[in-house]
DNA sequence: GAGAGTTATAGAGGAGACCATCATTAGTAC
DNA sequence: GTACTAATGATGGTCTCCTCTATAACTCTC
């Protein structure tokens, strides 16, 4: 109860809030006449007016030609300007980067991909992201100066600051002030955060999981990890470090990829990184060593999944990660081992927004940054859209 | 994001914005002059003045005589009249009930206890609860009609109507309607929640984890559970089932307890509700076989508390319930055990509260409910203090 | 193709809520 | 008893919202 965010105020005050109103009611939803926003927000047409032609002057809004085809005068329609500011996200995993650019709608301009080593030094994999954004800008016909926001997921535990303290698969990222090395990379704020968190934000707001509030994303993969959402927002914890049931040794998280990779029925010259996934694939067809190698899997994937369940009781679990194109084999083990534990199953889905799902929660991630800045009830003032200052006032390095 | 809350609106809702800020300032602060109102809320003092005197006019807000000894014109001085509205908080136990009686800030008037059998019959449970209630109230000088609010901790798994569907301690609470039985003896809304959730909530608001915005409260007792407090609030679930990590066998929360109660130290004819008492006990004096016992207990607790640690990475874990009493015995095996799993440590402590836990809990689940009713921005509007109707409208019983 | 019907726009007048300012009042300090 | 201090109470101005009415633009029907 320190220092309240004070909800009321000045006149002006009111005028803010109804215009944040507007806005709100505006985005997402395609254009509307006035006479629409003015019934959904709940103010009288005059002031609904007097409230666009604000936005517009300011540039957060424009008016679209109206539709024709309709009885009597033709309304004027409005929208959000989307294409007032952009964003992008980035997605660093082991073994690619990905790129994405978005608008504020987080609807996607462009998107680019480059493969990347795990044992990549440092100077090549920040090359490899900067070659990513530089790809992606120039599909979507924009250069740096554009993007207002950029936000990264990837591997590792990230603290609260944007530093990877380590990462299980990719060594180098190890105590790194991530979020300081890109932010000399671009001219705009940079957030970091840890892939699994983003990937379900994006099911969340996109993906499978929409309009849930409690929400458990697995990520299943050659590595495990978990996203939060709770109450709808992403859950980060005191010190950032939510969902690192991987190190509880009970669940058996670490190794449980290994019983999919060395199952007996992979074969020897096999690229370690498909080995999974031809287990999963032999179990599909019936093989009975690869199902018993699943069943083991999915002894250890109970484990910690049943943990979340009971603590959280969500209303929908996610399975993500690579392992998650295989969702229909490992569904059915899952949800028995679970129902033998659980006081109230929730729903269980696999992904749907499979590979993509990083890079569009780090978008989601970045327009929810973005929505804090500018359309937050408590934000200082409603200003035109200009890309918003970085926050660490960084001189030119030397 | 199906309906919006609308933050504006018209003049008056502005009015009643800032009406709430004022509210909400002078709630828990002592008496405070017009100019510190002013000055905390942001509003010039001709706006205050006018709110304070509509709030005075309906009741919610009195004059106190001004501070003598001040320099200048004696300032006039508002406070918020806890004693509009009483609230009671009851705690169902397996051995025990207690009720509280308590105004609108949350202070204690009253407070009484009745002993109950676990295998008591549902029926003189209830009567005991009556019998609690009515004695609490004559205490406090107050009768039925004057509460406002009634929120019942009981052991048990409660869902989100109010239902207790099974409780481990209490046989007879067992699919039970227990918010409607309770609805016809209080002449006030009844809320009933699970007694470890509501030993969080206390431990978050006036205990010793006190603004902390993610916390972890572990009920040690008879019967094990745990509360979590997320974000600030408290975490129901979409099920009302959250907490209940004791349902993984791997936790070996169930058995847990029996590691003191069967410990070799405990004496032939000891009571066996005293039983863990007297093993923590002797562990405190050294007592090698009940520090094994101890040692055991605290492998179960902490593999649970590390899942629950690892997956809300919270600022602090708060240890309650019967076992609590022993606190200086059980955190340090528990705070090792954690050090060894945990990415970043959690702040441990025992519970400030005791006993007491559950009805403070109760007590301020009933405050948070009202000011849901009554002060939240989304209220309907701010109607002068009476008891709120009952939601369900219920005929007298025949 | 003109008139009726429909729906949106534009503008004026009024009410409510906030703020700034100033003279007044009720105490303390010397 | 006078000077100083700090709060009170009242006045006028500004801003934002609402209601209401006249006007404009387009479709449908005959």
């Amino acid at each position: 109860m320190s220092t309240m965010p004070p909800m009321g105020g000045d006149l002006s005050r009111l005028r803010q809030l109804n215009a944040l109103t507007v806005i709100k009611t505006l985005r997402g939803a395609e254009a509307a006449t006035l006479s629409a926003l003015a019934e959904r927000t709940g103010l009288s047409r005059p002031s609904t007016k007097e409230v666009i032609d604000e936005l517009s002057a300011m540039g957060w809004v424009e008016e679209v030609p109206p539709a024709p085809g309709t009885m009597g005068r033709p309304a004027r329609r409005y929208r959000f300007r989307a294409d007032g500011g952009h964003l992008m996200g980035i997605d660093i995993g082991a073994y690619h980067i990905r790129a994405a650019l978005a608008d504020l709608d987080g609807d996607l301009l462009a998107e680019t991909r480059r493969p990347a080593h795990p044992d990549a030094p440092i100077e090549d994999r920040l090359a490899a992201i900067e070659q990513a954004a530089a790809a992606c800008l120039g599909l979507g016909g924009l250069t740096m100066a554009d993007l207002w926001t950029v936000a990264v997921g990837t591997t590792g535990v990230v603290n609260s600051d944007g530093r990877v303290i380590l990462s299980a698969s990719i060594p180098a990222w190890r105590d790194l002030d991530l979020e300081g090395l890109l932010g000399e990379m671009f001219p705009c704020r940079v957030l970091v955060e840890n892939d699994s968190r983003l990937a379900a934000l994006a099911e969340t707001r996109r993906g499978v999981a929409r309009d849930a509030r409690d929400v458990v994303f697995l990520h299943i993969g050659r590595r495990m990890g978990t996203g939060l959402i709770i109450d709808g927002r992403l859950h980060r914890g005191f010190g950032a470090a939510a969902g690192e049931i991987v190190m509880l040794p009970e669940t058996g998280w670490r190794e449980g990829p290994e019983d999919l990779n060395n199952a007996a029925v992979v074969p020897e010259g096999l690229p370690p990184e498909d080995a999974a996934g031809f287990t999963l694939a032999a179990a599909r067809n019936g093989d009975p060593t690869a199902l018993e190698a699943v069943e083991r899997f999915a002894d250890k994937l109970a484990v910690g999944t049943a943990a979340a369940v009971l603590l959280l009781d969500p209303e929908i679990v996610v399975l993500g990660g690579g392992f998650s194109r295989s969702a229909d084999v490992l569904l059915p083990p899952l949800r028995s081992r679970l129902e033998r534990v659980c006081l109230r199953m929730p729903k269980l889905s696999g992904s749907t927004l499979g590979d993509e799902c990083v890079v569009l929660g780090a978008i989601d991630y970045a327009i929810e940054h973005l929505d804090q800045l500018f359309f937050a009830p408590d934000a200082p003032a409603l200003r035109p859209p200009v890309r918003p200052a970085t926050t660490p006032a960084r001189p030119d390095p030397a």
